[in-house]
DNA sequence: GCTTCGCACTCCCGCAACAAGAGTGCTAAA
DNA sequence: TTTAGCACTCTTGTTGCGGGAGTGCGAAGC
């Protein structure tokens, strides 16, 4: 991509028409422009920036004698090039950290409470993922006899992460064939990736076998799916937001917040950089994401596990402070994550 | 609630007016009554029997000159006594059914299931909670080493649900002595409820003590807390219904949807009967649920597990088909939940 | 007593006209 | 390159005016 040469001053102007845009949701002329900000020149130079700005796509205005507003390509210059990068508050921070201590030593309460935080900290609703195993390897597998035909296979992953499978049987199995079953099962199996399995197996047949093949397909499954669950919080929220107002746009952001197949598809772009990552207005890539903007995160331990969280908003967003949200609730997580699979 | 005596006409003029404005969400007026439905009498007669039913309560009108729609009162009329209970017609079962059995056999893929199958089959979006077990008891535990100062408990109860909880040491521990504790516990703790618990703890002591009470809580918890998990599915598209074209009606919904404390508060209510339960306009007893109703129904195994599960939706909603719809996929947990825990 | 007819009345809705206001774009001068 | 001036454009809010749908009510009919 080919960036723009600007003056100084342009991108002073640049600036302060997204700050205000996104303060007030107005359009923001020249004359406002002079006013507030005392810039030692007039509106009409100022005029001829925001002309020029325009042409270099960088900014548009809904009709002809509105101010101008942001387009795509703005915020992406802005956020690029001219953006200070807020940290949070260190009082914010502080609050953060503290309610993570609290809650109970859990990922799935660490993330429910990832995704209350952010949405709290942003104007935009959060989401965020379970973490993936990289290398999906058993730790341990327990069968369980729930009903005479019915029995639950537990599969402990080296990660921590609980794997379930309910087994119907045709025959009655009791509980010491499968206490016999686990046990040498156990033996062949913990420690095993996807790979190693299929020639452990070998030797088993019946019953055992069986057992031996679920759990190549569930370890299989895990290593596929990055989305097993997806926890979001603050829809309320952002909705409360004035580009939401009328019913396609409503119905445009739900469907984001609410597709799944979405984050899988937008996982590999975040993982390759590790840091924050922003998508406005869906990059050309991705359809119905009119003046909607994603900031996206990585959150794990390299090479053990790995998931995605950040926020869903307008476009119209306080970036620097979004992205300082996200940032510092993912560097969180990667100290919690980090104490269990260091 | 004594309810109002209306002449046979009149209940048949109160039904069409709710079937018409379910379909067109537009007021209806006299004429076009007399004109569709050929009643035997005229509009003018219509337009007394309209105003006796508004004078009843049942109906109303926005404005001077427009046609009448029905009150939360009128639709709670017409539920209890005037609605056709239409059973789903029966390919949409088959098809339904079908999906359950094409599922894998797990009780998270089953209520995703139900979400989706409801919010498709009505106009509303769907809502279940994982099952609480009613009488938790403890089967078997398991305390599997992550790191050397973190232990993940895993906790599988009677009912086939697994509870997960890390655990923090200040000192390592090796597998051996974990082994050893989880032994010991799981000859003591299986079968236990969290009445019996307390006395069998009495004899141990440190790190076995230590996790027995860990067992005695999470234990408590699970019979306590009733959504531990919250299934939605088709926020989009009830947003597409007209009702909700306006802000502040937006975010009523979609709060009623995100609340988990709701559907905690409503639990008890929709437990007793043991059938469909219609809520409109929030009877009365919940804030803001303007133009909002739900309908709820328990599913599970008498004394073992239950869960909710329904659809919100506008008032102005198709009563008659979405009961029909809870009550199927209701019946149809049923009878899964019964094939495990029976 | 219920039903019907006729008719005046009310209120929403869409449309057009209009004025005010904000902001632009252009030209010419500093 | 910046500035001042000015005409032009487009939105927004207001007002006024039919048209239409529906009501409410009195009086007549069954």
């Amino acid at each position: 991509m080919t960036e723009v040469q600007l003056s100084q001053r342009r991108k002073q102007v640049l600036r302060i028409v997204i700050q205000e845009y996104v303060e007030s949701a107005q359009p923001v002329g020249s004359q406002s422009i002079a006013r507030k900000y005392g810039l030692g020149v007039s509106a009409a130079t100022i005029r001829n920036d925001l002309a020029a700005l325009e042409k270099a796509g960088l900014l548009t205005h809904p009709h002809t004698s509105a101010g101008r507003i942001p387009t795509d390509g703005g915020y992406r210059y802005f956020v690029a090039n001219l953006m200070a990068h807020t940290d949070l508050p260190s009082h914010e921070r502080h609050m953060i950290r503290h309610q993570f201590h609290q809650s109970r030593q859990e990922i799935d309460q660490w993330l429910r409470l990832s995704t209350a935080v952010l949405s709290r900290a942003s104007t935009g609703a959060a989401l965020a993922t379970s973490p993936r195993s990289m290398t999906s390897r058993v730790k341990h597998l327990e069968l369980i006899g729930i009903q005479d035909t019915v029995v639950l296979l537990v599969l402990v992953l080296a990660t921590g992460t609980l794997k379930q499978q309910l087994i119907n049987l045709e025959q009655p199995v009791f509980q010491d064939e499968l206490s016999r079953a686990s046990n040498q099962l156990n033996d062949e199996v913990s420690g095993a990736t996807a790979a190693d399995l299929p020639a452990k197996l070998e030797g088993f047949t019946g019953f055992t076998r069986e057992v031996g093949e679920l759990v190549l397909n569930t370890l299989r499954q895990s290593e596929e799916q990055i989305a097993d669950r997806v926890y979001r919080h603050g829809l309320a929220q952002v909705l409360a937001e004035p580009e939401f107002a009328d019913g396609p746009q409503v119905r445009r952001i739900v469907q984001v917040f609410e597709q799944r197949t979405l984050l899988q598809e937008i996982y590999d772009d975040v993982m390759e950089l590790s840091d924050v990552h922003v998508m406005i207005a869906g990059e050309g890539r991705f359809g119905d994401m009119q003046d909607i903007s994603l900031v996206l995160s990585p959150y794990g331990v390299p090479d053990r596990v790995s998931g995605l969280l950040g926020v869903v908003g307008p476009m119209r967003m306080p970036y620097g402070r979004t992205i300082g949200a996200v940032r510092y609730v993912a560097t969180l997580l990667n100290e919690l994550m980090h104490q269990l699979y260091g």
